[in-house]
This record gives structure tokens, C-alpha cells and sequence, in this order.
DNA sequence: CCTTTTACCTACTGTGTCAATAGGTTTTAT
DNA sequence: ATAAAACCTATTGACACAGTAGGTAAAAGG
């Protein structure tokens, strides 16, 4: 399942790519708009800053700006950066030590090809196809 | 991410599909054979029968067997079984109260048409596709 | 009847993640 | 100097995951 970190990102991103204005765009306004505790959504956007999704900027007139186009964002990458991985099976995730039972596993081809499928889904997905 | 129990399940099944006999197959030889912990498979096994994949039976030259040909059960619902849910979101899993956000949504549409392409996915393929 | 083999049952446990909350410090514009 | 914002560290309660432990009931063979 995407947790609420993901979710919450996607949200955000979504949210961001709909102001109009191109200067920053306070946590608290987006909390407001998305009815998401603004405590809660600091973790995430704090991730989402040093994952190289969006800027922000401290201090008075501060806050968070998408830096890219929202064309040039993809869901698979938010999402993934958010959850860790997209992967199905704990054998496929990056970072794992190999399964001793690969060669032989009747399940692993399977669990190789749904998330491929899922991986050319989200990554197919742009931050602007879902921008009202 | 599928669990130990939807991945062990699975197996299970594989490697009940794979005997040649008719007879019940004790749990100790598929824990055995698939290197999982007996006590840990008798959990999930308990669960499997309850939900109709398998049927037990106790005492000496007992085990556990099949109650259908392989090629009359799909993937899907030995994992959904398992796993409580398929959904990639809790909003869109069986039972959940709905999302009060429901309609203005943007990205509800993205999960539904996600949680679709996964039901087809592994509903569409049967146990005895995964049989050597 | 007794023993062996098996499923079946209840309970517990350590570890970790999720989804926040709390309370600060630093930065910046006015 | 002040207000508004990001940024930072720590903590928490609830729950799921992945088992372990120790027993009871059932069935077959001798």
C-alpha cells in the first residue's frame, strides 16, 4: 500500500503545480487547502527538498515552489522517493541481499514483471496530467 | 508491499500443485522443502483453509491438498486472501468508510485506474502458470 | 487400547513502521 | 525589532509483521 507520505507528496506537488504565481507558496496554505496537519506535511516536504523535488525558502514571503515544470515531473519518482521503493516483493527491492533461492524461485519472474508493469505505470504519469 | 504470508501462501500453493499424489501432504515436508518455518506455515496455512484453498486433514496420513485442478485458481485471490486487500490506497480498500474528499479528488482517479491494471494482473494469471 | 503422526488452537513477543505531535532554532523580508 | 516562514530534534501511541512456544484433538496402524 502508498502511505500517506506518498500520497500526502503527490498532494503537495499537485497542489504546487496549480498556483498561478511563480513565487513560494507557504506550508501553511497548502496544509489549509489539502486538510493536512502542517506539522505532518513538514517531514514530507523536508524530504522532498533534499530529494531534489521542490525549493523552498525560509524566512518571511518563504516557503515551497515546484522546480521544475510540472510536465517534467513524473509520479513514479515522487512516489518513490517517499516510499523507499515501488517494489512488490522484499527480494526485488534496491539494497537487498540476494534471495539463495533465485535461481530456482517459480514466483520471482512473476514479482519481476508486475513491477515492471507497476514501474512504466507511475513512471508514464505526469505531475501534469493530474493538474486540474 | 505482498507480505511473507501472500509470498508463503503462494509457495504453498506451487508446491502442493506439484505433487504427483492424490493423498494429503504433511506440512512439515513443504516446510521442509520450501525452507520456511513449520510453525510459522501452520498460521498461514490455518487462514488458507478457512478460506477455502486447501483442505486439511489430521492424524496419521494427514496433510493438506489441493480442493481444485491448478489451473481453477489465479493468483489474485490467493494473495487477496492473505494480503486483506489488493488496494494500493486505504481510501479505495474493501470496508474503508468513504474519503469525505472523495469528488474533488486528483488523484483518485490515478489509484482507481492503478488498483484495476493490479486486479487483472494477478487475476488473470492461474496457479498452474506458475507450476514447472 | 496405545502409540505415533498429524492438524488445530491460544497465547505471547520483539522489532519496526506509520502517522503524527511537541517544542524549539534559524533565516529573511519589512 | 518584529513577524513569518522554514528548518531541526525528539518523542509517542498504535498497530502490523514475522515469527516462537506449548499445548489439545483427531486419526491411523499395530
Amino acid at each position: 500500500m502508498i502511505s500517506t507520505k506518498g500520497r500526502y507528496a503527490l498532494r503537495v506537488m499537485i497542489d504546487l503545480a496549480e498556483q498561478k504565481t511563480d513565487s513560494y507558496i507557504p506550508l501553511k496554505d497548502i496544509a489549509a487547502r489539502q486538510g493536512i496537519s502542517k506539522k505532518y506535511l513538514e517531514i514530507i516536504v523536508k524530504e522532498m527538498v533534499s530529494g531534489g523535488l521542490l525549493t523552498g525558502a525560509s524566512g518571511k514571503g518563504g516557503g515551497y515552489k515546484l522546480c521544475r515544470q510540472p510536465e517534467d515531473y513524473n509520479v513514479g519518482e515522487i512516489l518513490e522517493l517517499m516510499e523507499g521503493t515501488l517494489s512488490s516483493v522484499a527480494c526485488l527491492a534496491a539494497g537487498t541481499n540476494e534471495c539463495p533461492r533465485k535461481e530456482a524461485c517459480q514466483t520471482l519472474p512473476m514479482w519481476s514483471e508486475y513491477d515492471e508493469m507497476v514501474h512504466d505505470f507511475f513512471y508514464g504519469k505526469k505531475l501534469s496530467d493530474l493538474v486540474r
